[in-house]
DNA sequence: GCAATAGTGTCTTTAAGACACTATCCC
DNA sequence: GGGATAGTGTCTTAAAGACACTATTGC
């Protein structure tokens, strides 16, 4: 052990001079990777009600003014056993690519994460490897937790690393992309009990989670567009947290908190469908943690 | 798809009638589990000053009343490359056992990780199923994070599930188990630029995790004896946080915060060593999160 | 008595929560 | 004008933080 203590930090120098693991010594594992894509969007009552026949908006708005955002996760069906048929979260095996100078380059966590969202979104991926986050265009990613009970997967030992991702609207995963069977399924209306492997409990972790992060950090902000109004703000975290807030409160709560969001000087172009004033538009700002936090309403417990 | 949506649940069922993945869809990877096992004890001074000198006190308390408590990490030096001689974290492969039928049972990540540090400790198992939580006598555990960045091991791909422990204050590694070059060492006294692989990261999530979780969670309760007193809930904190805490104010949001610590009625046997009152002695309570939590003094940051 | 340690009283400042109210806009 | 939406004023209560003080013990 001297030797190695003197040459600094050589790591890649003894690799040359090192035999493999015994093989004997480990078992090979079959790593996935999961993600829980989370986005808010209107219910999508168009397909069951006079989206045809309501007159198209003169304006870029699309969504109906009186939808109701909900939060949605983006979910694929299976297309064979097990649980074939049932919700399940996107996700697959750990690739490792080819290099062009005929090496391997074995795929890291984060960016298996980013190309399995990618492949189901139909989006680019575009890793910026500056920010200590990774990013996916607009989306937001962070590892949530690791996932191996024996028997999760009935045929063999799979050990699932899972990923939690924030997005604002994406568009339809149909669109693009080549997982024709998946979908953003309003999370209220996930029968969780029939859901594919442990993928229920990995959704309910990756919900709180989400519900936590909303209270000490801007991440909020990941939700809605560059710029946006206190209001459409509010929305994200009373569709997460799927409770009402005081506006007025909340409102005051966001310009305290140093950093949470920044004033463009601008406000949105008219009011509401229906009259009302004009909202001044804010982006996101610097900060990375929110002093003081919105910490969410006390929970009624049984006492 | 439409028969495995009518059977229901039948996961184990269809088992039976699945063919394994096919090899060539995954590729096998190694998966590793370290654990941040964190206690509170003196630094140990007497290794270099006058432990054999000083006479021994007539109390069980064997440690000096005026040592300093420190964090402590357990880590072991490695013994061969890569990273001979530099410290790790302990931790190892996860195996599979041959049940009393012949059949392989594979190991829970949860029961590796237990069974590492029981290793590495020398002491018994004892996992308490019932419990949310995993416990190694009075260990708790909790999983960290997962890393898996191609080449943080240089022999080969080697995914490595993190585990958090936070322990009362343990005998020395040494007293048993076989990792003879374990050792609680301060975690002010750890080199980070020496240490093996990508364990200086993980020290430090775990350290920034376990700070954070002391704000939210009466888990510090797990670091004391099981009878204790505000004073010594208090240098748990100083501990972690690495600041002093006002006293006064600290006894009082201890004992405001529902749940955190129950009253036994009993108090010490004796004040301090230099005189002084006698502490009233508390256990913990029942509460999984502190209302109001114990928020660290605001940082002051560059402005 | 005196130093040391445990614990309480109380005041100021900050933040949370509730309610009333004003400001601006579309129709 | 009138309804709707955005935003402000202000009061009450809870919690954080600072300081002075009391209580109890060992020596």
């Amino acid at each position: 052990m001297a030797e190695a203590a003197t040459t600094d930090g050589g790591a890649a120098d003894e690799a040359a001079f090192l035999a493999a693991y015994d093989p004997r010594d480990y078992e090979p594992v079959a790593v996935t990777v999961d993600v829980v894509a989370l986005t808010i969007r209107p219910l999508d009552t168009a397909a069951t009600s006079s989206a045809a026949v309501k007159p198209a908006a003169t304006t870029t708005e699309s969504a109906a003014d009186d939808a109701v955002p909900a939060l949605h996760v983006l979910l694929v069906r299976r297309g064979q056993a097990p649980f074939a048929g049932r919700w399940a979260l996107p996700g697959g095996f750990i690739r490792a690519t080819v290099g062009p100078d005929g090496s391997r380059v074995e795929e890291d966590l984060d960016q298996a994460a980013v190309r399995e969202l990618a492949e189901e979104t139909g989006l680019a991926a575009s890793l910026d490897r500056r920010a200590a986050d990774r990013r996916l265009g607009r989306v937001y990613l962070e590892q949530l937790a690791t996932y191996g009970t024996p028997g999760r997967d009935p045929r063999m030992r799979i050990i699932s690393v899972a990923y939690l991702a924030f997005a604002p609207d994406l568009p339809d995963p149909t669109a693009g992309g080549d997982a024709a069977a998946a979908a953003w399924v309003p999370v209220a209306s996930v029968d969780r009990a029939e859901m594919a492997f442990d993928h229920a409990r990995i959704l309910a972790d990756g919900l709180e989670r989400a519900s936590s992060k909303l209270e000490y950090t801007p991440l909020a902000t990941a939700f809605v567009a560059p710029e946006f109004t206190i209001t459409e703000l509010r929305e994200v975290y009373e569709t997460v947290w799927g409770q009402p807030l005081h506006a007025p409160n909340f409102h005051r709560k966001v310009l305290s908190a140093p950093g949470f969001v920044e004033d463009t000087g601008a406000t949105t172009a008219r009011g509401g469908a229906r009259g009302g004033r004009r909202a001044r538009l804010y982006r996101a700002g610097s900060a990375r943690l929110l002093h003081p936090a919105l910490l969410r309403p006390a929970q009624e417990e049984a006492q």
